[in-house]
DNA sequence: ATGGTAGGTCTCCTA
């Protein structure tokens, strides 16, 4: 069995205690970190060495994305991808000696204005999934695991309200049929869905609540893929809804699926 | 209809 988390950091620097609780309670035995918002060479790896996780591959960015593989099992680098071409650390790929594959993708938040005409990072989250669709059309993955936030909540259940956040970035039909399309084109199949199809789900809260837990008003950005050899009826995927709750929390929390492999 | 918070950082950019 093989445990993974992902989990969008929001600093690890700042947070490198916080990681280390998650480690020790959850015992996963890979954990995928997005928004390091650190330099490699700044990234201290020795806590989680000392809790047994010894092996990492990742990329660092001075104050910006930054992603992270670090595990219990020894990894090898598979490299990284720049879909926009300007050498932005969202993505590092590993790859465990069992031949399974991790895939860990930071896509481009994608600003405030849902129109690519007029906002440009939007154009660049949309270039960017687009790539991510292109890529498993072309490589066809096989068992393989992708995670990450994605910023992209797809279904209705996926957002604290489906009609009010249809024209906000994160939720828009544009933003939902690329996400899909890119899921198909892969063969990927949405792992906590797959584990609990039905239900609100959120993995993000905003910063900007008066209180996040009462207003309740999440989206699950963050998610589990995996290729079709590696989907079996007991993953029990789970989010982890309590960590928004720790002290000096980042606003995602830890998405976590168990495989047969 | 609006503004709200957090983190990193060439005091504003990104989320």
């Amino acid at each position: 069995m093989l445990t993974i988390a992902t989990w969008n950091i929001n600093s690890v620097r700042l947070r490198v205690d916080t990681v280390c609780r998650l480690l020790s309670e959850q015992q996963p035995d890979i954990l995928c970190l997005q928004e390091l918002k650190s330099p490699t060479e700044l990234v201290v790896t020795d806590e989680f060495a000392a809790l047994g996780y010894k092996h990492h591959v990742l990329r660092g960015q001075k104050a910006y994305n930054g992603v992270a593989i670090i595990s219990r099992l020894p990894l090898m680098d598979l490299g990284s991808r720049d879909f926009l071409g300007r050498g932005e650390a969202r993505h590092v790929a590993a790859g465990l000696e069992n031949g399974v594959v991790i895939e860990n993708f930071y896509v481009p938040a994608g600003g405030d204005i849902p129109d690519r005409a007029v906002n440009p990072k939007f154009g660049d989250k949309l270039d960017f999934v687009g790539s991510l669709r292109d890529w498993g059309l072309r490589e066809q993955p096989k068992r393989t695991i992708l995670v990450g936030d994605l910023n992209i909540a797809p279904l209705e259940e996926d957002v604290w309200s489906h009609r009010q956040l249809l024209t906000v970035v994160s939720h828009t039909p544009v933003e939902v049929n690329l996400l899909n399309s890119a899921m198909q084109a892969g063969g990927w199949t949405d792992v906590v869905r797959h584990d609990i199809p039905t239900g609100k789900l959120y993995s993000w809260w905003s910063y900007r609540a008066r209180d996040w837990d009462a207003s309740d008003r999440g989206r699950r950005l963050d998610h589990i893929w995996a290729t079709r050899d590696l989907v079996s009826n007991n993953h029990n995927a789970r989010i982890l809804r309590q960590v928004r709750g720790w002290p000096k929390p980042s606003d995602h929390v830890p998405v976590l699926a168990t495989f047969d492999c």
